[in-house]
DNA sequence: TGATCCGCTTGACAGCGTTAAGTGAAATGC
DNA sequence: GCATTTCACTTAACGCTGTCAAGCGGATCA
């Protein structure tokens, strides 16, 4: 096959949408060092644009704002926490595999404390209202918690009070959810003696746990 | 006695420093209003002038910064939890104290959004650096629920393991922190089936203490 | 070679929290 | 009773933020 116009021109095109693809993932790439530094908020448009070397209008040729370009790297943390879920793999006991799906939440949120924060700490919305249909992939982590809650109580495990499958989850997502962001937000108040909260995690696994099965 | 000069003198100064004080208040008014209807952070200095018709520089011959407005709203809202928990009165059994305890703090938290917000869920500090020794009145509440977990360790109603009076009581306030929290913040989510949170709270505290308790 | 595209820049806008300097009526001192 | 001081409040501005309309200039296309 001759080499036609046409397959210059895809050459050609797919090369600058290589470019604009690295500028795009080097703005991505700033932003999250900044965000991890200095926290979401702190972290100005220009300041980003000046670690890249680009003007700060040139980050909205990317995304269509701030909280676009915030979205975006909240998609790959939920991403990566579903993925920390899946790496626990297939383990036979609903409840044990309940627990390993508890400690390893807590250490994705205890690890990314900046991206934990805007994730599960930040008032409401990445749900843009101007029908967007986009998948949300934190729906596979909070998937794989329902499904094994709900495997738990199929198999008889939990206490026949326990029977809705989404209270119960919610409760445990919660249990460690609130002692990681409590953590996060008083940590530096000198009146409580906080524990470490890794520990207080497995303690708060383990009585929620005692306090949801049926008793033997 | 004769009316003195300085009985005068204190009789205006007085007069004085009442309408400073209901300025003062007006502004402490408007600023809780607008922190209620539209959030802390889109609140601005200017809207809450406006509302109290006055100039913005004037709230600040009143309050060092927009974050000592907020503070001292907050200070006001802790000591109202405290009052809340006060309330409960000596229940004698320490454990259904603790029960009660963790159901008006959730009615404290759903009744009042804006305010439990910013008090538990905005990133630390309301501490200032400069060896600033307010006593804080959260205090109040995080030392009643200390208080009766210790009891309750001390009279032998919780299990061995969970002996550090700290640690259960971080448990505890975590798990119903953890299930307003989440609700708060991710209720919008078209993915998840929230149950309402006053029952959830319920099924975790029935959950927390059943699991902490030695067995009958 | 001339026309077109498009990633990026220039220069600005409105709004934010905040402040230095000033105003004017009430309180004070003589 | 008049001059002075006090002080709650205003005026006008500063530097910062996110954001955008307009335009440049090199690569691409016909």
């Amino acid at each position: 096959m001759a080499v036609t116009s046409s397959s210059v021109q895809t050459a050609s095109l797919a090369r600058r949408e290589r470019q604009k693809a690295e500028t795009r993932q080097a703005i991505l790439d700033a932003a999250r060092g900044l965000f991890v530094d200095q926290g979401v908020e702190a972290t100005t448009m220009r300041a980003i644009a000046v670690k890249i070397g680009y003007t700060p209008t040139a980050i909205y040729h990317h995304f269509r704002d701030k909280d676009a370009l915030i979205e975006e790297l909240c998609m790959a943390d939920f991403g990566a926490l579903g993925q920390a879920m899946y790496k626990i793999g297939r383990i036979e006991d609903p409840v044990e595999r309940m627990r390993r799906m508890g400690l390893a939440y807590a250490d994705f949120a205890l690890d990314n404390p900046s991206q934990y924060r805007f994730m599960f700490m930040t008032p409401q919305g990445h749900t843009h209202p101007d029908g967007d249909k986009r998948v949300r992939p934190d729906e596979d982590a909070y998937q794989f918690l329902l499904q094994t809650v709900t495997e738990g109580i199929h198999a008889g495990r939990y206490r026949p009070e326990l029977a809705d499958p989404e209270e119960l989850s919610q409760i445990f997502w919660s249990g460690v959810h609130g002692i990681v962001s409590l953590y996060y937000t008083h940590c530096n108040d000198p009146y409580i003696s906080w524990r470490p909260p890794r520990e207080t995690v497995r303690s708060m696994i383990d009585v929620m746990i005692r306090g949801a099965v049926r008793a033997a």
